[in-house]
DNA sequence: GAGGGAATAT
DNA sequence: CATATTCCCT
């Protein structure tokens, strides 16, 4: 961090040669090297930065010229942003459904699943072939879904707020259930650190719902999370709601206990916004055989997301793909086949709602079940993708993401 | 504690 | 069956 770049150095080296944006922009796009490029524009930023600071104080006398380094900064910054997201060496990866595991246990290394230049051989092509009817899983944008939350009882308000920002836009319901969470009534209290109702990030927000369930530690020591969390009645598995007589204090800790054994967390289903973040973290930390559960969420920067929760998101995204061989020509654009964007998303809670029937009321754009797009983006072409998102769907798999180049998908 | 893997629950 | 959580081991 100490280094001061050459720019700003007092002694010029030869080096340092001033040169206009757009000159400079020519020139990094000649480089090759992702990382180079990024480097090289980092590097003009920084400078412009300390260019900056440096006549901060005469702002006032200048105030075009901060405004034309401010610009210059964002406009470079945004350019590195792009490099290192989209560009960054795409670390090549592809999602194999695991039903056709059987046919290609193992011995798939090789396999051409990619992207443009081959096409002469493809031998296992039918291993990949994909339902290219996505149904993608999402059905909300929210970060995090759970089956527990009742989505019913949110009075929506839908005010006309649409910041594109805000994740929250396109949530079907809740989608503004900021201050408010509205829980069931019987599950009152409790709310844990886990279960935050809301949890402010980056613009985004995470919300969990009330309950995930109780788990508490027991008296042997042995439950690793030693949560207290309230224990409301209405745990999941309800069955403490039973027999709530008039028992012995022993018996209801018990059957606290029990229940805290038993009982398991709600399961949080990843939204679309959050699972784009985690193949977003897992590109920029090389990989998701690389990167550790820690990494990507402290890249993710999603409150509340646990290590645990990305642990076992990752090691399911192991499970999916495979590492392509660093293809020979790697010209750097062509895009990766990750799953565009697909999470977690609640499995029950969208349709059932026996009462309120319009129980997503919320959602601006309205109802839209399965999207009906079943248009495989071809990601040959660039680095457009990732643009599928806003399809909605109930269900959620892995391999509706996956992608077959081959135009001949069979 | 973190990471990986596997068992288990939903 | 697929996914999410928890357990176990290192």
């Amino acid at each position: 961090m100490g280094s001061v770049p050459p720019e700003l150095s007092l002694d010029f080296r030869p080096t340092f040669v001033p040169k206009t944006i757009s000159n400079f922009l020519k020139e990094v796009s000649m480089v090759g090297n992702v990382s180079d490029k990024v480097s090289k524009v980092d590097a003009f930023v920084k400078g412009l930065e300390e260019e900056m600071r440096k006549i901060d104080a005469f702002k006032r006398e200048l105030p075009l010229c901060m405004l034309l380094l401010n610009d210059a900064i964002v406009a470079l910054k945004e350019e590195s942003m792009q490099c290192v997201t989209r560009n960054v060496e795409p670390v090549l990866e592809e999602f194999i459904p695991l039903k056709n595991n059987k046919k290609e246990t193992k011995h798939s290394e090789e396999d051409g699943a990619s992207i443009t230049t081959k096409k002469d051989k493809d031998p296992n092509n039918n291993n990949y072939n994909i339902n290219k009817d996505k149904k993608n899983w999402m059905s909300s944008v929210q970060l995090w879904n759970t089956d527990d939350d009742d989505y019913r009882s949110t009075d929506h308000k839908l005010d006309t707020k649409r910041n594109d920002e805000d994740p929250f836009q396109g949530c079907k319901n809740r989608g503004s259930a900021r201050a408010f969470m509205p829980f069931k009534p019987n599950l009152g209290l409790a709310v844990r650190k886990e279960e935050k109702e809301e949890i402010p990030v980056h613009g985004l927000t995470l919300l969990t719902p009330g309950i995930k369930n109780l788990k508490e530690e027991s008296g042997s020591t042995g439950s690793r999370t030693s949560c207290s969390r309230a224990v409301s009645s209405s745990a999941p598995n309800a069955q403490s709601n039973f027999r709530s007589g008039p028992q012995p204090l022993a018996h209801h800790l018990q059957q606290q206990q029990q229940q805290q054994q038993t009982a398991r967390k709600q399961r949080r289903c990843w939204s679309p916004e959050l699972h784009r973040r985690f193949v977003n973290a897992l590109q920029q930390l090389g990989g998701s055989q690389v990167a550790t559960p820690k990494q990507i969420r402290e890249l993710m920067q999603v409150d509340g997301l646990t290590n645990d929760e990305v642990k076992s998101h990752l090691q399911k995204y192991r499970l999916h793909t495979r590492r392509l061989p660093p293809s020979t020509t790697t010209p750097a654009n062509q895009s990766v086949v990750v799953l565009g964007s697909g999470l977690w998303i609640s499995q029950d809670q969208y349709g059932e709602s026996s009462k309120g029937s319009s129980s997503q009321s919320g959602s601006p754009q309205g109802p839209l079940q399965l999207a009906a797009n079943t248009g495989g983006t071809s990601t040959t072409g660039g680095d457009s993708m990732e643009d599928d998102e806003d399809a909605k769907s109930e269900s959620y798999s892995w391999k509706s993401h996956i992608h077959k180049p081959g135009k001949d998908d069979v």
